[in-house]
DNA sequence: GATGCGTGGCT
DNA sequence: TAGCCAAGCAT
């Protein structure tokens, strides 16, 4: 794979999260806004999010609607209450400090086994098994010559992505996020640039297989026009930017179902992504 | 293990 | 054009 590593070298973006001059800290929020979440979108959001909030200390002590309006239309605002709930988990528990070790990473909200890796490799320079979307893809069609990796991640293909990480540490976190950054960049889901793919003269083995389509094994795509999800996010937006909102005003964004704008208020509150206060509805 | 959860750009 | 897709997590 030094081939990957040398694509690398040449090719990676130049990311601030990436930089000397980075933070276990700012690691960890672009890692939280990074999920689903393509990098474009995310770099104003977080330039504007370490400078307001550059410790973990910091962040713990804003309020909630400051955040969620930091968050702006990143979507999943989810994610925000949980990164805001990781700062003060990191204060409480950690003096203020983004731990090192992958399980205590893990413990925290928001944090699942990829983001764990994540930190843990690209904030601290451990060796850990970094399987993303993009490594997953890349070695589903350069090693098991698929065209997906499977929907669920299994024992075996964890298995897989643990045996291609080098032993060494330094140079496996480099494998990491060239793996990754040549998934992302060239190695794309729909359509792969295998002409500028250092790992086409090595032996790709979906290459090698003639690129076969096979639907099969793509994942079904969650609707989205029409649905809750939706309907949650324009409310959002709504809240974001007036603040608060009268139910009267909330019901006219779905004149034909007044009950999906109620439904959805139900779940919203529940999140603790709004609060209800004689009938006006607000950021928290 | 299957679902629900935002948003906007790309093909 | 209408899907398809983007560094997942929690339940």
């Amino acid at each position: 794979m030094d081939a990957v590593l040398a694509w690398y070298h040449e090719a990676a973006r130049n990311l601030p999260w990436r930089q000397a001059d980075r933070t276990p800290w700012g690691v960890l929020v672009s890692e939280i806004m990074l999920q689903q979440t393509p990098v474009v979108r995310v770099l104003p959001r977080w330039q504007d999010w370490m400078r307001r909030w550059p410790e973990p200390a910091d962040l713990a002590a804003a309020p909630v609607a400051e955040v969620l309006r930091a968050w702006d239309r990143l979507g999943y605002p989810r994610r925000a209450l949980r990164l805001h709930a990781c700062a003060q988990a990191i204060v409480e528990r950690f003096e203020g400090q983004v731990p090192s070790a992958p399980e205590e990473l893990r413990s925290l909200p928001g944090i699942g086994e990829y983001t764990a890796a994540a930190v843990g490799a690209f904030a601290f320079g451990e060796r850990t098994v970094v399987a993303d979307t993009n490594i997953r893809r890349l070695l589903a069609r350069a090693v098991s010559g698929r065209q997906q990796p499977a929907p669920s991640f299994t024992a075996a293909e964890r298995a897989l992505v643990a045996s291609c990480v080098p032993h060494d540490r330094a140079r496996s976190v480099r494998w990491n996020q060239a793996t990754m950054e040549l998934g992302a960049l060239v190695c794309t889901s729909r359509t792969p640039h295998c002409d500028a793919c250092p790992l086409a003269a090595h032996g790709c083995a979906y290459l090698a297989a003639g690129l076969p389509d096979q639907p099969e094994a793509k994942r079904r795509v969650q609707p989205f026009e029409g649905t809750d999800r939706q309907m949650r996010g324009m409310i959002m937006a709504r809240l974001r930017a007036d603040g608060a909102a009268d139910r009267a005003l909330l019901d006219a964004l779905d004149t034909a179902d007044p009950a999906r704008v109620e439904r959805c208020l139900t779940t919203l509150v529940a999140d603790g992504l709004a609060v209800e206060r004689d009938g006006l509805i607000s950021l928290p």
